[in-house]
DNA sequence: TTGTGTTTTACGACCTC
DNA sequence: GAGGTCGTAAAACACAA
């Protein structure tokens, strides 16, 4: 392996190393340099490397909000959807009803 | 195995403050 | 300018066939 790849390859964080990132960024999900670079030393990885995690991990988050929030409105409209149907029936019923009651002249 | 779909890592382009 | 989001490539992983 070359220098280059030594320092580009992806490489996958330990199970304990992402309980540590999960940890700080429930308390805080933005980076301040100071925490940074505590979080570079803890985990032996470049602070470089810790920004992107959370970078990452802020979108992965938004993604499954916007997915939560997806399946809310489905239910919604879904729910919307079928009272309309209801409302209509109830329409065509009354419409019905009407139908049979015998018509006065007015006036 | 290996082919394939999913997840994670890493980065460039662009935006905001 | 530093640090954010967004979109995406590619490595790592999961797993059925």
């Amino acid at each position: 392996m070359d220098s280059f790849q030594s320092q580009t390859r992806k490489k996958r964080l330990t199970p304990n190393q992402v309980r540590l990132l999960e940890t700080s960024f429930n308390f805080n999900n933005k980076l301040d340099p100071d925490r940074k670079s505590q979080l570079a030393v803890q985990l032996g990885v470049p602070p470089r490397q810790v920004a992107i995690w959370y970078q990452n991990k802020r979108a992965r988050e938004k993604n499954q909000s916007l997915e939560t929030d997806y399946k809310m409105l489905q239910v919604r409209l879904e729910n919307t959807v079928s009272h309309n149907a209801r409302l209509k029936e109830e329409v065509e019923r009354l419409k019905d009803e009407l139908s049979k009651v015998p018509r006065f002249e007015l006036g």
